[in-house]
DNA sequence: TCTAATAATTGATTTAAATCAAACTCACAT
DNA sequence: ATGTGAGTTTGATTTAAATCAATTATTAGA
């Protein structure tokens, strides 16, 4: 794990690939300066963990490139993905409102990344200087509660299937008709709180019902109306 | 339903009210006031809807007394409680920092109650002018988060035994070794996302092992233990 | 290249929980 | 009192998904 401060030169690009996310947006120059001379570049390979979970809490981080994971594991080694973070998405912001906070989750790279952390304790300092940021970040945590109020209205009233089909159906929003998966099956099975084989058997269900057609991780949506059906979400 | 405006004497009631509530504690009392003159009185009868899933947002609520679940209807008819939001506490007050919002949940009384609205415009309007404030919701909201982070988490890798047995923990935390359950078991399931039958079925076997003891709806917690092994959560 | 190691698939079996169905309890209204 | 209906319990059965086990890719490394 690569760490190292900005210098000044660093920190004009720096703040041009902070304003990639709208949160950054109303920040004056000034105040992303001091933002900037409180961050750190950080270049992580796969595998390498940002925190863990328990960790107590210092930095927020933004996502330059690569993809970031967000688990938690049980008791038994199980590892369950909550969230993935790619380019242009911040994480952690949640937890600086705490006094001592700790990470409830652990976070690591599942590719080849680039992040900035953050400190919290300075972000904070230009929040109180900045109401408008601060509505910012509370629409985004308001986001994420919708979010996690949804998954968890998804794990207990829709079966494995249901998930599965919702799942292809939001891929298909964002990257079409045909697309390949971004991370490993098992990856997507954890996400969908399945274990590998029972995801792998819904997936050759599919594709037997020519809902899809699949290749490795090449996935194709044959018949979104019916993966419609099988996602258990009427209307 | 029944619904009246606050009158100028009633408003200083209201402030001592919701001073209750520590988000409202650093706002001084010129802003109380605007909020009261923003706020409504409602008085609910078990049963009684305030809104609905998918409802446009107008205001956000405090509960004076009594008991309001936030749940989801799916498909056929299931209903599944997400929260249960008890005297003093505030909720759907996420919903502000959205531009169109809905309401994600609905919430009806479970009991009769007492709960004020409160405008989310003219709420925000006073959060551009309280930081301090602005940071005490930040925090609301990422508490939480963590709860709902804390809800998946359980959903995914404990089961049904696990889940009651973490139900009754988390009461003997709060009440002690005997309580009375506050809210009939069919709800307790719908929170635990199990159906009535099995949850029955799991408190008859809490019964048998002599972990807990149970007259109708009161509970005496024999063996915590035991209890905590049937939790699933190690440590 | 050949070997490990990891990921994915497939099959057989078990298990947890849902479902279907019926009985029972209790509050409450007629 | 009597009947109605919601909530709870119990039993029998089905079903979805996990688990256990083995095989087949795939990838990375020596």
């Amino acid at each position: 794990m690569d760490t190292k401060v900005l210098d000044r030169s660093n920190c004009s690009q720096m703040e041009m690939l902070l304003r990639q996310n709208p949160l950054f947006g109303r920040l004056d120059t000034h105040q992303l300066g001091i933002m900037c001379n409180h961050s750190k570049i950080i270049h992580l390979s796969e595998g390498d963990i940002i925190f863990n979970h328990g960790d107590p809490v210092h930095n927020f981080y933004f996502v330059y490139s690569g993809l970031i994971k967000l688990f938690r594991q049980s008791a038994f080694g199980q590892e369950k993905i909550f969230e993935l973070e790619s380019a242009g998405e911040i994480f952690a912001e949640a937890l600086m409102f705490f006094e001592q906070p700790s990470y409830p989750v652990s976070a690591s790279a599942m590719q080849q990344s680039t992040i900035v952390a953050i400190s919290s304790k300075h972000f904070l300092n230009i929040l109180r200087e900045s109401v408008e940021t601060s509505l910012l970040i509370m629409g985004d945590l308001s986001r994420r509660m919708h979010e996690l109020i949804n998954e968890i209205d998804k794990l207990s009233s829709l079966s494995g299937r249901n998930r599965v089909a919702t799942y292809f159906l939001d891929q298909s929003m964002h990257k079409g008709q045909e697309f390949k998966l971004d991370i490993p099956k098992n990856a997507i099975a954890s996400m969908l709180s399945l274990q590998p084989e029972t995801f792998s058997r819904l997936l050759k269900e599919l594709c037997i019902n020519h809902v899809i057609e699949m290749q490795d991780s090449h996935i194709s949506i044959i018949d979104i109306e019916q993966l419609r059906k099988h996602s258990g979400i009427v209307g």
